[in-house]
DNA sequence: TATTGTTATACTCTATAACTATA
DNA sequence: TATAGTTATAGAGTATAACAATA
């Protein structure tokens, strides 16, 4: 009775596709960020976010929807800065505040990186897919996206046993 | 001329929704993993992937699926030894192999974890889906990742621009 | 006191290249 | 020569905890 419902056969295949998928998609992401544009992922999500969001962040705006800690998010926002594609200034209004900004040269590896990306994304991932695939992946998809999101993150998790 | 088609708003969607759903499953998985059973993912996976095998591969059978270099794989079943949830020996039949072989502690480790691993899955990613939609994951993951398992990895990424 | 961000530290993972040994 | 695996090395990423400064 301390056992959760196994998963049955199709959620495993289901759990397991994606996990793989989402694996050799990141990687392959990962070496086309890389040779396009000396970018790391975590590099390559600031500054994507930056941009789509008019170029100007607060470091903890800046870190919703990333995974980061506190300080690896620092840790990367000194590494965008180090070559020049992001700025740090003290906030306007609030002075304990750090705004990022994505420079020229910012923009420019952004330029640079993006092409590829959408051809990569294109080829190893739209080109199987029909429309009505996209619109279920975005219904499914979008459902459990919300669902972690709202989710207790981790202390509801049940009878953990000792460790080994 | 030298753009790529640029990816529809849906399909935009669907590529992030992906990531996001597989960033936050993965963090999560890696937590309840550390917590049950000191185990990290790629430890996870090794395990997972002798148990679900007969108990015992060689070290390039098991690196197959695994996104390792094979000295990433060393360094694992390395790792994995000192624990003693495995033991490596020289192969029985090519010299130069390496036999691991999944131990009763290792099992043990496994059955620790699994039942938080799918009581997590469960919840966080299963509980927002009906029979319906994790059909349609299957069927349109299964055919992204049949795909990208085919493609070229990475030498037909076209137009790479120089680094910045 | 709470919030914003940085720093110090320590650890895990990964990759590349050089190397050993067997086929 | 090719294959199986290890080792040395070096670098990147992340988290935790302690800290400084402002609200």
């Amino acid at each position: 009775m301390t056992e959760p419902t196994p998963l049955a056969p199709a959620q495993l295949a289901a759990y397991f596709a994606l996990t793989e998928v989402a694996s050799l998609l990141q990687h392959a992401v990962e070496q086309q960020l890389r040779t396009d544009g000396g970018l790391t992922t975590p590099q390559f999500q600031i500054l994507a976010r930056l941009n789509a969001t008019g170029g100007r962040l607060r470091m903890t705006d800046l870190a919703d929807g990333l995974v980061y800690s506190r300080s690896g998010l620092t840790y990367q926002a000194a590494q965008l800065e180090k070559r020049g594609l992001v700025s740090r200034t003290p906030g306007a209004d609030d002075e304990r505040s750090v705004e990022v900004t994505l420079t020229p040269a910012g923009r420019d590896v952004l330029g640079q990186v993006m092409p590829g990306h959408v051809e990569l994304v294109q080829r190893l991932m739209m080109t199987s897919l029909s429309d009505t695939d996209i619109a279920a992946l975005n219904d499914v998809l979008g459902r459990v996206r919300d669902h972690m999101r709202t989710a207790p993150p981790r202390s509801a998790a049940p009878r953990a046993a000792k460790r080994a």
